[in-house]
DNA sequence: ATGGTTGAGAATCAA
């Protein structure tokens, strides 16, 4: 079972090199970030003349969140369930935005999650980022079990630890690694829930994301904030994981690559 | 140089 995530940065634009990349990849499933597209508008025919079913969460220009399956699609969950959110949450808005899709496939818990950016610790989106992150966590602990096969896919927008991110010097007092955003994926480690990248590489600087600016990409300055958590009776499975870096290249590229992992089922 | 680039959508806003 080959587990995907891509941040496409507009699915208008990056349709065509997604089609591709599932002809070259095979992956089984995968979860998309930043469709940018309505539901209206979202592709389902073209990926299911590919052999994947597909669930859209997105109104346009913003966000938007989707799962392709070739292996099965059902259950599917829009959003956070509304019983997670609480009513005088203050930032109900954010929480609501399209931002999370979820959806068992072939016997796992997947889910399709876009982490607000938080643009900069002092602001109200950064708050709106940690309340995003406790309402996902609290969605897990609400839906699921530790027994069950779980795979939260996405862009967290969080770089797990400093070897992640190109110069950790230059991102003190940044968002993306600042305690109280690694100490909330910390929380979904605690509850069962581990980096499936991390499973086979121990070493630094191997990016997903890296800004369109400043050609940052052929210097080599990135993040790796696109995670693939994996529930621990499917972590032990994984037998192979990669980041291609290829995907990053040449015409219209999205400045995320994909991720995927390997699940030996 | 409060810089650099991309996308949505029509002037900025978000990343």
């Amino acid at each position: 079972m080959r587990i995907a995530t891509w941040n496409v940065n507009s699915l208008k634009v990056r349709l065509e090199r997604v089609q591709d990349w599932l002809l070259y990849a095979q992956p089984d499933v995968l979860c998309l970030q930043e469709t940018k597209i309505a539901d209206k508008d979202f592709p389902f025919l073209s990926f299911l003349e590919m052999g994947y079913e597909s669930v859209h969460h997105g109104t346009g220009r913003y966000n938007g969140v989707a799962i392709l399956s070739r292996v099965g699609l059902k259950d599917v969950q829009v959003g956070f369930p509304s019983h997670i959110i609480n009513d005088d949450d203050e930032y109900k808005t954010s929480i609501q935005e399209c931002r999370i899709i979820s959806a068992n496939c072939a016997g796992i818990e997947v889910s399709s999650i876009y982490v607000p950016n938080g643009r900069s610790i002092s602001s109200q989106h950064y708050q709106a980022k940690l309340a995003w992150l406790k309402t996902l966590h609290d969605y897990i602990n609400d839906s699921f079990s530790a027994q069950d096969q779980i795979a939260i896919c996405g862009d967290f927008n969080i770089a797990p630890q400093d070897k992640d991110v190109w110069d950790p010097a230059l991102f003190i007092g940044a968002t993306h690694v600042s305690e109280p955003e690694r100490q909330a994926l910390q929380n979904l480690q605690n509850w069962g829930l581990h980096d499936g990248f991390r499973k086979c590489y121990s070493q630094e600087n191997l990016f997903s994301w890296w800004d369109y600016r400043a050609g940052n990409f052929h210097k080599h300055h990135g993040m790796r904030i696109d995670l693939i958590l994996l529930s621990n009776n499917l972590i032990e499975k994984v037998n192979f994981s990669l980041i291609d870096r290829n995907q990053r290249k040449g015409k219209l590229p999205s400045d995320h690559a994909p991720v995927f992992v390997d699940i030996q089922l």
